[in-house]
RNA sequence: CGCGGGAUAGAGCAGUUGGCAGCUCGCCAGGCCCAUAACCUGGAGGUCGCCGGUUCGAGUCCGGCUCCCGCAA
């Protein structure tokens, strides 16, 4: 039985707890996730999913730095008889002296195909760049960025209408079903871990909102893509007369060479944006603030302003 | 008590200095047409979120409450 101890916070990271957790190979000495957060309109405590999804009896440590001295003490004890420490989108950065404690090192799970899209949006980067493939990679960590050796890797096609929502899903899912194997056979000395091909790296960065602003300087293709990426998080979103519009969802319609780009038109009772090089995006979902989400038409009926 | 927007017909919205509750779409019936998401005629559908107050009279003004949403974190 192999003795590790779990790093993880978001719903990504629960396939992998779980299915680590159901298998009798691993003993999970204990499970290190995010403090709880305030989260909402109105800043409700909440914990994390990777504390909600933790199994009962088990040690949940929450500490706001990894240096607290209360889990410090914990870990440098516990750490160096663990096998392994795995971490699945913990959402810190492992100081060195956390690395160096297990054994054999620490197990990551990442959504993409390393060395593709190092880095914090490795699902959403993949969607918005147009690939038509990704997957999961079980690898584990050095002191750079997503940059250790690869334990093994399994692919995920992209398909046309994906959000990145039901991508992660999909991800999350597969990451759970890799990694229990992978892990027993690391740890038994059946894989040898392979060097990544640093010179094929591409990275993405952690996304906040404001990143969701859709620029009409670029074209209807790629503004459509980054509609699929960036939904549910952190959403998409234009200007209009001071007011944020989110856009739930659009595709690119039939040039129209006489628009300049960021003008807004109606084109089949649908709103549409002109971007660049005539190209056009249709906007068929949106929410103005304050408001419900509505269709294309809705929002148009009852605002004769749109254009 | 973090900041802000909102609740009016099935949907999206307008409603002026308080004075008969409206628009676009949908729905129902009929008409026109080779035909249509087109067009014409007619129709149904409302406790104006809830409670109280002011007033001859409140969707509108005042006070309280509930619910929905955008931002921030």
């Amino acid at each position: 039985m192999h003795k590790i101890i779990f790093f993880g916070t978001s719903n990504f990271a629960v396939p992998s707890l779980q299915s680590l957790a159901s298998d009798e190979r691993f003993e999970i000495a204990g499970i290190v996730t995010q403090p709880d957060r305030p989260v909402g309109r109105h800043a409700v405590l909440t914990p994390p999913a990777v504390k909600i999804a933790a199994p009962k009896g088990t040690l949940v440590f929450q500490p706001e730095k990894l240096k607290d001295e209360s889990f410090k003490a914990w870990v440098t004890e516990f750490g160096p008889t663990c096998d392994a420490f795995v971490i699945v989108s913990y959402g810190k950065i492992l100081p060195q002296w956390l690395l160096d404690l297990p054994k054999k090192g620490i197990v990551n799970v990442h959504g993409s195909l390393l060395p593709r899209w190092r880095g914090a949006s490795p699902i959403q980067a993949a969607i918005a760049a147009g690939d038509t493939a990704t997957g999961v990679t079980v690898m584990l960590i050095d002191a750079e960025m997503d940059h250790g050796p690869i334990l093994a890797q399994a692919e995920e096609p992209i398909m046309s209408d994906d959000t990145g929502g039901e991508l992660h899903d999909r991800l999350a899912k597969l990451g759970g079903e890799l990694l229990p194997g992978v892990l027993a056979d690391y740890l038994d000395g059946r894989i040898e871990p392979k060097e990544q091909k640093h010179e094929d790296a591409t990275y993405c960065k952690i996304l906040t909102r404001d990143d969701g602003k859709l620029d009409p300087n670029d074209t209807a293709e790629n503004l459509e893509q980054l509609v699929f990426a960036y939904d549910p998080w952190p959403g998409t979103w234009i200007e209009k007369n001071g007011k944020r519009l989110k856009i739930l969802e659009a595709m690119e319609g039939d040039p129209d060479k006489t628009r300049n780009p960021g003008d807004f038109f109606v084109r089949n009772g649908l709103p549409c944006l002109a971007c660049a090089a005539g190209t056009v995006l249709v906007i068929k979902r949106l929410q103005p603030e304050g408001k419900k989400p509505m269709s294309g038409q809705e929002y148009l009926r009852g605002k004769n302003s749109w254009i």
